[in-house]
DNA sequence: TATTGTTATACTCTATAACTATA
DNA sequence: TATAGTTATAGAGTATAACAATA
C-alpha cells in the first residue's frame, strides 16, 4: 500500500465520517502533478484502499478478493478465464485466490456445462452470506470515504472516472 | 501492470487519440463494481498508466520516476523526507530510485544549507531538459488518455478526485 | 531522544514460459 | 491449432527492522 496515512486510533464513535488526511509538513509545490488525471485517480484510489483494508481485513478479504466474490455472486457459473478478463487479472494469479476461496468453503467448483475445459464458478451458501455483508460494508466504507462529495458529485465522478476506461 | 490490453501495433500517424479499450467478449455483469468510486478509479488509473508506460519507456522514466523528477524541478533542494512524504513512497523504497538519477546525471546531491542530515535534491542541466521534455509528453498523453472527455469535463473529474484525498 | 538517510530483507503483486486436457 | 486452467518462477512494488550520522 502507501506509506505515511498512520494507523489513526479507530474511532470508536459509531459511524465513521470522512478519515482524517495525513498532515504533510514541509509541503512541496505539487501543482503540476496536480494537473494530471493520473495521479489524481491514483491519490483517489489510495485513499478509497485505505478504509477498504481497514474494514474489510474483519472478512479476510482484499479488493481483489471482493471483486472476484462479487462478480461471482452476480454472475453464477462465471469461469476463471472470464474473471480474468473482467478484472485484468492474469490466469497464473487467479489460480491460488480461487483455491484459497475453495478451500475457505465460499465458492465452489462445477464442470462446465457446454466446456469441459472450464469450471464454473459458485457461491456456497457461506460465500452468498459473506458477499451480503461484505457489499453492505464496501458502499458504507465507500460513502465514508468519499463524503467530501456529494451525492451528486459522486455519481459525477464515477460517470467521469467510466467515461475514461468504458 | 494490468492483464489483457494487448500490445495495439502503435499506429504511425502522429498524434494519437483515444486508445482502442479492450474488447471483452463473455462479458460478465459488472454493475455493482461499477459503483464504487474505488473500482473505477483504479480502471481510470490503469488506462492512464498504459499509456504512460508506453510512451514514457522513451525517457526510461516510470510514473514514481517522473514524479520525483518533476518534485524536484519545480522545489529545487528539496529533501528524501519531503518527496517520500509528498508521493507517499517510503524512504527504504527511495534510495536506488534517486541513486539512479544521480548515476544517470539527472540530479544532483548537495549537502542542505541548514541541516546537516540531509540532502538537497537539484537537477542537473541534463535533468532539467529531460523534465521539460517529459512534462511535455505527460500532457500530451493525458490529453489523449482522457479524449473521452471534454475540457471541462477533465477539469471537473480532477476536482472532484482531488476532493477525495486533499 | 528524535530524525535523515541508508542497508538488508521479507512480503506481496504482477508477469512470462511451459505444461495438460479438452475443443 | 487454439483455449482453459495450472505450475513454476522471475521481476517489480511495498513493507519492517536496525544502524550511522546529525539534530
Amino acid at each position: 500500500m502507501a506509506a505515511s496515512r498512520k494507523k489513526t486510533t479507530s474511532s470508536t464513535t459509531g459511524a465513521a465520517a470522512a478519515p482524517p488526511r495525513p498532515e504533510r509538513h514541509d509541503r512541496l509545490d505539487t501543482r503540476v502533478l496536480e494537473t494530471l488525471v493520473g495521479y489524481n485517480a491514483r491519490r483517489a484510489w489510495l485513499i478509497v484502499s485505505q478504509v477498504f483494508a481497514e474494514r474489510m481485513a474483519a472478512y479476510g478479504l482484499k479488493q481483489v478478493d471482493f471483486s472476484v466474490l462479487s462478480l461471482i455472486a452476480h454472475n453464477p457459473g462465471a469461469t476463471s478465464r472470464q474473471l480474468c478478463s473482467t478484472l485484468d487479472i492474469l490466469p497464473p494469479n487467479l489460480v491460488s485466490l480461487i483455491a484459497t476461496m475453495d478451500s475457505r468453503g465460499l465458492i465452489e467448483r462445477r464442470p462446465h456445462p457446454h466446456d469441459g475445459r472450464a469450471i464454473g464458478l459458485h457461491l456456497t451458501p457461506a460465500g452468498e452470506a459473506l458477499v451480503r455483508e461484505a457489499e453492505q460494508t464496501v458502499v458504507q466504507l465507500e460513502t465514508d470515504a468519499s463524503a467530501r462529495l456529494t451525492p451528486r458529485e459522486r455519481e459525477t465522478l464515477i460517470r467521469l472516472l467510466q467515461k475514461m476506461y468504458l
